[in-house]
DNA sequence: AACCTGACGGACA
DNA sequence: CTGTCCGCCAGGT
């Protein structure tokens, strides 16, 4: 069963992960349905000037969906980098889950990019 | 502790 | 456009 009293909608009891990973989940659960963020984004707001290891917690992601990792796209909006993908989460299946949450998609690219990014930071 | 890996991003040929 | 190389750093072994 899932616990939900530190604004969490997954389970670390069933699956623990690292403070570093779940505070990334925690921040990634606040990107809304129809909008994305970038490895790059993420990695900055948590202070981490690795985008690197924020691809390495995603990529070992055991709450998704829950954990919308399917919106995280590279930084200039498109999916592709997305060399050897994981866990059976295809590029084709990432499309997918994005379209149907209204992104549109042309290629690789997401239309509209900058307007749908979601930005951490109030600017 | 040392070493390897990587769903990145940038620079370069 | 493609392919390499390198810095970045957390996590796994």
């Amino acid at each position: 069963m899932k616990e939900y009293s530190n604004n969490r909608s997954f389970d670390l009891t069933a699956c623990p992960v690292s403070p570093f990973a779940e505070k990334l989940y925690r921040l990634l659960q606040t990107v809304p349905a129809g909008r994305v963020t970038t490895y790059g984004d993420l990695a900055k707001a948590l202070g981490c000037r690795s985008n690197r290891a924020v691809g390495q917690a995603l990529a070992r992601n055991p709450f998704a969906p829950e954990v919308p990792c399917h919106r995280v796209v590279a930084w200039n909006g498109t999916l592709g980098g997305f060399m050897g993908h994981r866990a059976g989460i295809t590029l084709a299946k990432k499309k997918l889950l994005l379209r149907n949450e209204g992104i549109r998609i042309v290629g690789s690219a997401i239309v509209d990019f900058p307007a749908i990014r979601h930005r951490f930071f109030t600017s």
